[in-house]
DNA sequence: TTTGTGAGTTTGTCAGGACAAAGTATTGAC
DNA sequence: GTCAATACTTTGTCCTGACAAACTCACAAA
C-alpha cells in the first residue's frame, strides 16, 4: 500500500543543496525545509520524510539532515517522535522573533512612528542606573528623553541611559531610527533583557506632554537589555499611554 | 609558560561520567558542567578546557563534548569563539524559568497566596474564546473564575478557559493549586503562550471586588497558551491591582 | 610605529557507521 | 475475538576521522 500519506518524501523533492556555497549544508537544508513549510507545501500535521531517506537523497550525511530538523525543532516548526516520525507542528507554536523595539513594532503595524527627542547629553550614571546596568557608579552614560508619535499622535514618553562606550548616538539619528536599530549598528546585539511592566496614573505633566487627562492610566516599563558577553547595552524607563498601547509578548520553554 | 590561565584544565578535574547510568553523556557532562558554573568553581569569564582535552580527559568522543557544551551554550551560560575558546558568561545572561504561572511567583516570593473560586462550571465556547484558542465555536470548555490573595489582600481577578478535554478541576484543587500545576500534572505542558498586557482604570464593581479605589489603575492580562503539538490549553483574561502588581519578564533571542 | 605574514590554537562543519530505545503494525496462540 | 509476543520503522546516542575557518600571537618588513 504505497498511498500519499505513507509515502511523504514526495513532498519535499525539491529540496537540494549547493556544495559551492559557503553556506553550511544543514543550514542550506534547514532553510529550505523552512521555506517548504511556511508556504504550506507541506501542511501542518504532515509526516516529513524520515532523516535516513532525506539524508540518502540529497546526498548529505544523516549528521547534517538531522541538524537541519534539529534547528527547525528548537524553532518550534517540527515536532520528533521516537519511532513515529517529525510532524510540522502548528503556527502556534513557532517561536517569534523577540527583543525588537517599539519603533519596529510601529514600522510593522503602520502606524508611522515619528520621534521627538527631547533630552540628549553625557552623564554620569545615577546609582539606581548604575545598579540597573550593573556598572560602578560614576560611569559615564549617554542620556535620552525622546516622545514617541504614531499615526500623529503622542504615544509613549521614553528615557534610557547607555553606556558610553557603548553607544554616543547622534540627535539626528534618534529621530530617524529606533534604539535597537543603532545599537545593532553599532555592533552590540541584544541577546538577553529583563522587563519589568506596571501600571499607574499619569502626573499632571505627563498627562500633559502624552495629551491624556489627568489620572488617565498609564502603562510602564523599565528594561535592561544585555549582550551574549553579559555586557549591559541599555537600560530604559518608559510610559505608555494606556489607551492606545499594549504589550504583546510571546514566551517559550523549551 | 604554564600559569593557571592558561591551563583551564584543572578547574573542571572533577567532572566524569557513568556509562552504566542511563541518562545520555553528553547531558551528563553538560549538568555537571552546569553545577561547576553556577556554584562558581568556575568564574565568570574563565575559559573552560577546549573540546579535544576535554573529551580526551573524559573519554568521550569530540561530538559528545561538542554536544554538552552546545547545551549550556544555547541557555545562555557559555560564550564560544572560534580560534579563542568557550568562556563562561555572565550570569545576567542566563536564560530564566519561563511560562510560570502567578501562584508560582508569588509562593516563590513568600506571599501567601490564597485563592477564592467565584465561579467553576463547564460551558460552551463563546466566539471570542473559540478564537483565542482556536477552536470550533461552540466546544465545550471549563469556566473558571478565581480571586488571587497575597499576604492576605485581594490582588488579582482572574478568569480563565480551558477546553474540557484538557482539564476540568474540582473546585478544591482550584483552591490549592495554581493553574499550571493542575496542567502539567494531567500530562499538558505548556510550551509557548502570547499574552497582551495593557492598562486601564477600576470600574466600579471590579474597585469592590478588589478593594481599590474607583478608577484606580489595573494591569490587564490576556493570555493563550498552546503544548508542543498545537494544542491550546488555556485561554485566560486577567486583571491586577496594579499597585500591588507589576510583571516581570525575561526575553531572550537567540 | 605600524603593517603584513605565518604558525599555532580552537571551534565549525561534515562523513559514515553502529547500536539502543520507543513507537507501530503484524502475527500467532488461546 | 482478545491479548501477548514479534518484526519493523524511526529517532536517539555515540564513535572515529578529516578538513575548514576564525582568532591570537610572534616576528619581520616598511
Amino acid at each position: 500500500m504505497t498511498s500519499e500519506l505513507s509515502d511523504p518524501g514526495n513532498l519535499v523533492r525539491r529540496v537540494d543543496v549547493d556544495r559551492t556555497s559557503p553556506v553550511p549544508l544543514y543550514f542550506q537544508v534547514a532553510t529550505q525545509l523552512q521555506e517548504l513549510i511556511e508556504s504550506g507545501e507541506i501542511g501542518v500535521g504532515a509526516r516529513i520524510e524520515n532523516e535516513v531517506d532525506l539524508a540518502e537523497r540529497l546526498r548529505v550525511s544523516r549528521p547534517t539532515t538531522r541538524r537541519a530538523i534539529q534547528y527547525l525543532v528548537e524553532r518550534g516548526m517540527l515536532v520528533r517522535k521516537r519511532g513515529v516520525g517529525t510532524i510540522v507542528a502548528h503556527p502556534s507554536v513557532r517561536r517569534p522573533v523577540e527583543l525588537s523595539s517599539l519603533y519596529d513594532d510601529l514600522v510593522a503595524g503602520d502606524r508611522e512612528p515619528r520621534t521627538e527627542v527631547l533630552d540628549l547629553r553625557v552623564t554620569q550614571a545615577s546609582d539606581a542606573i548604575a545598579q540597573a546596568l550593573q556598572l560602578p557608579p560614576g560611569t559615564e552614560i549617554t542620556w535620552i528623553e525622546r516622545l514617541r508619535y504614531a499615526s500623529g499622535e503622542p504615544l509613549a514618553l521614553m528615557r534610557n541611559a547607555i553606556p558610553r562606550t557603548v553607544l554616543e548616538p547622534a540627535r539626528e539619528e534618534l529621530a530617524e531610527h529606533g534604539l535597537y536599530v543603532l545599537l545593532r549598528r553599532a555592533g552590540h546585539v541584544p541577546r538577553i533583557a529583563t522587563q519589568v511592566i506596571g501600571a499607574r496614573s499619569a502626573t499632571t505633566a505627563e498627562a500633559r506632554t502624552l495629551g491624556e487627562r489627568r489620572g488617565a492610566s498609564l502603562l510602564t516599563m523599565t528594561r535592561t537589555a544585555w549582550d551574549a558577553g553579559g555586557r549591559a547595552l541599555e537600560y530604559g524607563s518608559h510610559v505608555y499611554r494606556a489607551s492606545r498601547y499594549s504589550f504583546e509578548i510571546n514566551l517559550s520553554a523549551g
